[in-house]
RNA sequence: GGCCCCAUCGUCUAGCGGCCUAGGAUGUCACCCUUUCAAGGUGAAGACACGGGUUCGAACCCCGUUGGGGCUACCA
């Protein structure tokens, strides 16, 4: 089997528009993206919003606009159209009903008028009797005049498949080869609801054929229905895509999959975000997450781990799909974002730093924030690390750090002082304030006074940051300059309370 | 419960019958570097779920057990 057909490839995400995008939506379609992008294929972008119930009118935004922040452009799909369209399945009810109309004239699919109650009924009964709940099968040997009747003369129904009752269906999937289902097994499964609307299994085989997708990808939990898919594409007699059930991410305690429901939480207790929207929300960067997420499931082929998408684009291949399910693995993600802020240049960091420090609610200095960005690459996790770290090279009003913060350790207060004092005196004797400078005037301070540099430096740090983790010390006082760093020297030793 | 899928370090993974006394990454720990925090460097601990086969030889193939997961709607 290869994993390419003779059509031209042709792969879809299809969510359903109920919110943000989910962080295992996003990786099917990174997974789909990434297949039609090395096959020079097209990647298609589909709103299954067939259930009226779950309908949300600004969730289509929201996904959107997940999806162009993880830049995984589509071909076709709402906002840009193409020539299969539309591509948001309840502006393509005719088509459901014609094919759901086919089937039922094929005998191939029947009419059900059986109302709800006598479901449940149903399905109570078969429970109780301790059998496998499901429909009877009672309207399928109505005939069809009846059916037609009935119909007519407007009572509500839905259409069912006309399961075949025994024998066996052997599905395909690239990924786990064949699968051997017993028909006994399958349900008369609803394929349009009484509300003239699709379900799920009758759109996704309907437009997965009118849209020429040669590929499917999607997630495991699809598997029990793929014979049901296996089946109606059969019945219809089209010529079917490859399909691939691609590896469910499960909590990071391995227990469960990812839900929004049931928030996962790591091993410190913290609880992991589900939805796209949290992650940027949280500084991560698109390319750090795309990489994480290439990462689970697939591999690149040698041991690298860090990598672009140009880079994954080339090697992408169904071959490298692990089918076994995998934990969150977040520390990877932390790392990866980590790794991925290095590998910006300071400019492009500074440019994605600004929006998250006026998000703070800080009034950025592009030239300042440009001097301070070298200084916070190597030091951040994740984007919003930036506020903690520097902030306050931002703040309209310096806010000094607790007095008892200043001194180091084995220090006092009076020897804290001294140093704070004697610190500003030297270096406001500096011309050359630069950070060589500095470094040499403290360096011989802190022999003179008989501190480490450590000891001495702690001490200015904080004096000078108000924060006992910053970034490095000459540097800081460069950026902030010679008067603002003075001031807050004079302002740290005035703190300290000393009883002579 | 039924049906189906899956099974290598804590976690993400490489491995597709001999290259495996199982490789990488992350996380953890130690050391080095060092003005804090990071980053970087070096090193350590850490896995083939179990039981049967097949084979000269099994992490790799087959069967069973166990464990985990998914599904079980007029939701997707």
């Amino acid at each position: 089997m290869t994993d390419a057909t003779s059509r031209p490839v042709r792969t879809r995400f299809a969510p359903s528009p109920t919110g943000s995008l989910h962080i295992g939506g996003l990786r099917t379609a990174l997974f789909n993206w990434l297949f039609a992008r090395h096959h020079n294929g097209s990647f298609i972008l589909r709103i299954e919003d067939t259930d009226q119930e779950r309908y949300d009118a600004t969730a289509l935004q929201t996904l959107v606009e997940a999806l162009r922040w993880a830049g995984l452009q589509w071909d076709e799909g709402p906002e840009v159209g193409g020539q299969f369209g539309p591509y948001v399945q309840s502006e393509r009810l005719a088509h459901y009903q014609q094919w759901a109309r086919w089937l039922v004239d094929n005998d191939k699919a029947y009419r059900c008028f059986c109302s709800s109650e006598r479901l449940k009924q149903v399905n109570e009964e078969k429970v109780a009797r301790k059998e496998p709940p499901g429909y009877d099968r009672f309207c399928r040997s109505l005939s069809p005049a009846e059916s037609a009747q009935r119909a007519a003369n407007g009572e509500s129904y839905v259409v069912r498949f006309k399961t075949p009752l025994d024998g066996q269906t052997v599905v395909q999937d690239w990924i786990r080869g064949e699968s051997v289902f017993e028909n006994a097994n399958q349900q008369d499964a609803v394929l349009l609801k009484s509300d003239g609307f699709p379900t799920y299994h009758l759109a996704v085989v309907v437009d997965d054929h009118l849209m020429q997708i040669s590929h499917v990808m999607r997630a495991v939990e699809w598997f029990p229905s793929f014979p049901l898919h296996w089946q109606l594409w059969d019945a219809f007699g089209w010529e079917k895509p490859v399909f691939a059930h691609l590896p469910v991410m499960l909590n990071p305690n391995g227990k469960g999959k990812i839900s929004k429901r049931h928030p996962p939480v790591d091993k410190h207790g913290k609880t992991i975000p589900v939805m796209v929207h949290d992650y940027m929300r949280a500084g991560y960067l698109p390319e750090a997450m795309l990489n994480f997420l290439a990462n689970i499931g697939w591999n690149f082929g040698d041991e690298r781990e860090v990598f672009t998408m140009v880079e994954a684009i080339e090697r992408f291949d169904l071959t490298r799909i692990n089918p076994a399910n995998s934990a969150f693995p977040t520390e990877k993600l932390d790392w990866l974002n980590g790794e991925h802020i290095r590998l910006l240049s300071p400019e492009e960091l500074a440019r994605r730093l600004k929006p998250v420090l006026e998000a703070a609610g800080f009034e950025v200095n592009v030239e300042v924030l440009l001097k301070v960005t070298p200084l916070v690459q190597v030091r951040m996790k994740s984007l919003s690390d930036v506020v903690e770290i520097a902030g306050f090279f931002f703040r309209e009003t310096f806010i000094p750090a607790a007095p008892e913060k200043l001194p180091q350790k084995k220090m006092d207060a009076r020897q804290t002082r001294d140093a704070l004092v004697a610190a500003a005196a030297r270096l406001g004797e500096l011309t050359d304030f630069s950070i060589e400078a500095q470094k040499l005037a403290m360096e011989t301070l802190a022999q003179e006074l008989g501190l480490s540099n450590s000891q001495l430096f702690g001490v200015l740090r904080v004096a000078i940051t108000g924060q006992q983790v910053s970034t490095p010390l000459f540097e800081t006082m460069d950026i902030l300059g010679k008067d603002t760093s003075l001031e807050r020297l004079k302002l740290a030793g005035e703190s300290l309370l000393v009883q002579s």
